[in-house]
DNA sequence: AGAGTAGCCTGTAAGC
DNA sequence: TGCTTACAGGCTACTC
């Protein structure tokens, strides 16, 4: 599930491997309807033609692809989309839902099992982006500005932190390995963590989206025997991430804990499952404990 | 206005 | 074996 380590991870392939290039063709399957947005597809295509990559920038989980000529390219891989580079004459993959040819001869494609990826063609790009919450990991991103997001807020934390609004970037996965790494329970309401809880709800964020970064991303479609899947993240080369052997929640359920050893569960929020350790996130938390440890 | 949820989409895996 | 059902989940649109 492409997240926001493994969209910043792309943006960083994409930076060394196409910046300066110029888009010589664009190509969208005429079975994917929902891919470009606000637009025709014949419009998006001809205006991606002849456009020279200048920057490649991300803001949440989406990514943000400056034009020459002040246009901006916007892409949000959703579920399942990848984006690969390849020589233009290799066979084509599996779910290719749209191609760009470079003047380089390679190809740039966009491969998604499910169809749920969009991509925008703009001179606006903070119209799709202007209602995301802060970045995770710009320094900015303090204990008080997690404070302020969970602030009356009562749907369960993980909720909170799941929508784009409040912060940007955390999916299913990193929001459950950040609530492990602070000990916190997904059903907590958001507007009941302490100071202190908040504080390290902050630290497991940016612990588990930068250990996400530093392993390229999580792949948990594993492999299809010789050939890499496509159908979970992989990188521009096509390779996936090793993040998913270092995951401490998520996907976990009935394995031990990496802390305590008791059974990681598993249960139902906002339609998701919610991986979590019964002993390390206590569902009452800390502040309740101690008040009934005082009494 | 915030909370909760169906639906989009396709493939895998489990159950009968 | 073959069918049905549940599940994976980011986001929007919708209801309450």
């Amino acid at each position: 599930m492409p997240e926001l380590p493994e969209v910043e991870t792309l943006a960083r392939d994409l930076r060394a491997a196409v910046v300066g290039r110029t888009i010589t063709d664009a190509w969208v399957a005429p079975d994917a309807p929902r891919l470009v947005q606000a637009m025709p597809v014949e419009t998006f295509t001809s205006g991606l033609r002849g456009r020279r990559i200048e920057e490649i920038g991300r803001r949440g989980k989406y990514l943000l692809i400056k034009l020459d000529r002040d246009l901006w390219w916007l892409l949000h891989r959703r579920m399942s989309g990848n984006v690969i580079h390849r020589p233009a004459d290799a066979p084509d993959e599996r779910y290719l839902r749209a191609r760009f040819r470079l003047d380089d001869g390679s190809e740039l494609r966009f491969v998604d099992l499910r169809k749920f990826g969009t991509m925008w063609l703009t001179d606006d790009p903070q119209a799709v982006v202007a209602k995301l919450g802060p970045e995770p990991l710009d320094e900015a991103f303090t204990a008080e500005v997690l404070a302020a997001a969970l602030a009356k807020r009562s749907a369960p934390v993980k909720a909170v932190l799941m929508d784009q609004h409040a912060i940007a970037g955390l999916g299913n996965l990193y929001a459950d390995e950040a609530l492990h790494y602070a000990g916190i329970h997904p059903l907590r309401p958001a507007q009941s963590l302490s100071t202190e809880e908040v504080a390290r709800l902050r630290d497991g964020i940016v612990r588990a989206l930068e250990q996400g970064l530093a392993n390229l991303g999580s792949s948990m479609g594993g492999s299809d025997g010789e050939e890499v899947s496509l159908r979970d993240h992989v990188n521009l080369n096509g390779e996936p991430g090793s993040n998913q052997e270092y995951l401490v929640a998520y996907g976990r359920e009935g394995r031990p804990c990496r802390s305590c050893g008791a059974a990681i569960e598993r249960l139902k929020l906002s339609n998701r499952s919610a991986h979590f350790c019964p002993r390390c996130q206590p569902a009452g938390g800390r502040a309740k404990r101690k008040r009934a440890k005082a009494k």
